[in-house]
DNA sequence: GCCAACGTTGGC
DNA sequence: GCCAACGTTGGC
């Protein structure tokens, strides 16, 4: 029952870490891909390290670490009509979409941009870094998780 | 704002 | 099941 590591995007924009340090925990509501879904709702365990990336941002950038305090259970935004992230074809019987919660550890000392992380030969694998990758939530390593917060007290 | 990469949809 | 059309992501 090794603990395993993540990286989740969000944009700036739309839900920052400094919102995250605002909320202390929040639900990670609006994923709406199958293989990051897939993440969530088979792998993703209480106490499992996040570190917490902004996309679409100035630069794009690791910007701080949080954890996982409750595992998946239906996104309930998808029922609500209203909802930015409404799916129609989830139902509350058998919900397609799920979500966990998260809680910050800490927001980094220094963000870790995008830019560094490609020129770090010992990062060169990440997901983050391959070509067209789009996934949201996506699973990192132990070493990779370590290095990054090892740059941001450089 | 552009556009490549990728996922989803829907006609057939 | 194929695949063109379309929508979204996200770096630049």
């Amino acid at each position: 029952m090794g603990k395993k590591y993540w990286l989740i995007k969000s944009e700036p924009n739309a839900y920052s870490i400094d919102d995250l340090v605002k909320d202390k925990r929040t639900h990670w509501d609006g994923v709406r891909n199958y293989q990051a879904r897939n993440f969530m709702r088979d792998e993703m365990k209480t106490g499992d390290k996040i570190l917490f990336y902004h996309s679409n941002a100035n630069p794009p950038a690791v910007v701080g670490v949080c954890e996982v305090v409750k595992e998946a259970y239906p996104d309930f935004t998808a029922f609500d009509s209203k909802d930015k992230h409404y799916d129609p074809k989830s139902k509350k019987e058998n919900p397609t979409w799920m979500m966990i919660d998260i809680q910050i550890i800490e927001k980094l000392n220094r963000p870790v941009t995008l830019e560094e992380i490609k020129q770090n030969p010992k990062l060169k694998n990440m997901r983050l870094v391959k070509r067209g990758n789009r996934l949201s939530v996506m699973p990192i390593e132990k070493t990779e998780f370590n290095e990054i917060l090892k740059m941001s007290n450089r």
